[in-house]
DNA sequence: AACTAAATTTAGTCAACCCTAAATTAGGTT
DNA sequence: AACCTAATTTAGGGTTGACTAAATTTAGTT
C-alpha cells in the first residue's frame, strides 16, 4: 500500500484532479494539453494508472479518467505538499509569488513526509498558499470555500480578494505590483458593460481592470 | 552546454568524485557497491557519461573512471547543493543531523540555482555542513582542509572535532548523544594499545571509544 | 608461463515515459 | 442512416537506467 509513485504519475494525478470537477472525467486531450505532452502518451499512462494496484484512476476508453479514492488521496497529498512548499518559499525565503509555483513543481516530488510536517509546523499550520488557494489538511481533506469571480462585482460593492488563479508569471507580477493580492480590500466604483471593465478603489488608488484580469481573481463580498 | 543532467547521472558523478582521490580512478565495482546497483549497470552508465558532450568522465575499459573538468564541476555543484540543504535542514528546520543526509539526497536534484542561492544567503553563507564537511564555494572550489583522524590522538593531547565522516544513522545518533559533534573539544586521557581504545574527556565526562568510532571522527589538535 | 579468482564487460531483458503517424471511435450534422 | 470532424487509441520507436547470466580481461599466485 505504500508503493512510491513516480514523478510523472504524481503529475498526472494532480492534473486529473484539477480537470475533473465533481464527477466529470478528465479527457485525454485536456490532460495532454495541460501536461504539454502528446495525447497518445496520456493514453498509455492512464492505462498504467488504471491497472496499478490499487487502481488510481477509473479509465473508460474514449471517455477520459476520474480518480479513484486512492488516486484522489494521492493527488491531495501532492497538492498539499505543493502548496506548503509555495507558502514556505514565499514566507520564509522571500520568494516572489510568481516564482513559487515553478520551484514547488519540482520540489513536491522530492520531499519526505517528515519534511512536509516540519515545513507545516514552521509556518504555523497555514490554511492558504500565497495565491489564496486552500491547503488540504493533514487528513487530506480539501477545504471547500465559496468564491465569486471579481468580474461579478458591481458598484457600490466592496470585497476582499480571496484567491488569485493564474500561472502566468507576467500576470502575477503585474497583479502584485497593483496590489491585487489575497487579503487586499477593494471597492467597485464603476462598471462598464460590453467590455466588462471594472473601476476599482484599491489602496486609495483607482485602477481599471478588464475581464482578462478579473476572471482570475476571486473575492469575498461584504 | 546547459543540458540538464539526470538524477542518476548526478549521483554517479558524486560517487566518482568521492571515490577518486587525486587522480586515482573510481572502479566499476566500487561504484556499484556505493550506489547499490549491479556492476553491469555501472558499466553502461559510465559509457554514457563518457560519450556525452561534453564528456563528463574519462573511462577506460577495465580501469574505472575519473571525472573530466566538466564532470568535476558538475559533481561539485551537486555536493555544494547537498551540503547547503543539509545545513539548512539542520539549522533552520531543526532536523537532527542523522536525518539530513537522506533528505538532502532527494532534494539536491530538485532545487533551482535560485533556491540554492537563497538558502545560502538565509544561512549567512556557511562554510561547513552539520557533519563538518566543507561546502564548495559558489565558484565551485572545494576548500581543502587538513584533518587528522581521532584515532591518532594520544594523551595528553587535546583537540577540537572538525568533521564526522559517517552515513550510518545509528552511529550518528550515538555520536550526538555523546557530544561527539563538530566543534566539541576533547582531551585524550588514556590510550590502550592493541584494541586502540581511547579514553576521552569530553564535556567534563570521561568516555571510552574504540576505533570503530574514532576512525570516523576528524580533529584539529592544539 | 599457466592458472585462477576477482573484476569487468557484453548481451539480452525489462519498465517507465515520452514521441510520431496511422487507424479507429464518438457524436453531432445533414 | 451516412458522413464528417475531433478526440482518442494503436502501432512502432527511442531514451534512460536498472537487471541477470555469460563471457572476458586483469592481475596475482604458483
Amino acid at each position: 500500500m505504500k508503493e512510491t509513485l513516480t514523478h510523472a504519475s504524481e503529475d498526472y494525478l494532480k492534473a486529473i484532479y484539477a480537470l475533473s470537477a465533481d464527477g466529470v472525467s478528465a479527457s485525454t486531450n485536456a490532460l495532454a494539453a495541460r501536461l504539454e505532452i502528446a495525447p497518445a502518451s496520456v493514453t498509455g499512462m492512464l492505462k498504467r494508472l488504471a491497472s496499478s494496484s490499487p487502481p488510481l484512476v477509473d479509465y473508460r476508453k474514449h471517455h477520459g479518467a476520474t480518480l479513484t479514492p486512492e488516486g484522489e488521496r494521492a493527488a491531495l497529498k501532492i497538492i498539499r505538499r505543493h502548496r506548503l512548499i509555495e507558502t514556505y518559499l514565499h514566507e520564509m525565503l522571500g520568494y516572489p509569488w510568481d516564482e513559487v509555483h515553478v520551484e514547488a513543481e519540482q520540489m513536491e516530488h522530492a520531499i519526505s513526509e517528515t519534511l512536509e510536517a516540519r515545513i507545516d509546523a514552521a509556518l504555523g499550520y497555514p490554511t492558504h498558499d500565497p495565491h489564496g488557494d486552500p491547503i488540504p489538511t493533514v487528513g487530506l481533506l480539501m477545504p471547500q470555500e465559496a468564491s465569486t469571480p471579481l468580474s461579478t462585482l458591481r458598484p457600490p460593492q466592496s470585497a476582499t480578494i480571496q484567491r488569485v488563479n493564474a500561472d502566468d508569471v507576467a500576470l502575477l507580477r503585474y497583479l502584485e505590483e497593483k496590489g491585487l493580492v489575497p487579503g487586499s480590500r477593494l471597492e467597485a466604483r464603476a462598471y462598464s458593460p460590453f467590455d466588462g471593465n471594472l473601476t476599482l478603489l484599491l489602496n486609495d488608488e483607482e485602477i481599471i481592470v478588464g475581464t482578462a484580469i478579473t476572471r482570475h481573481i476571486f473575492i469575498e463580498v461584504f
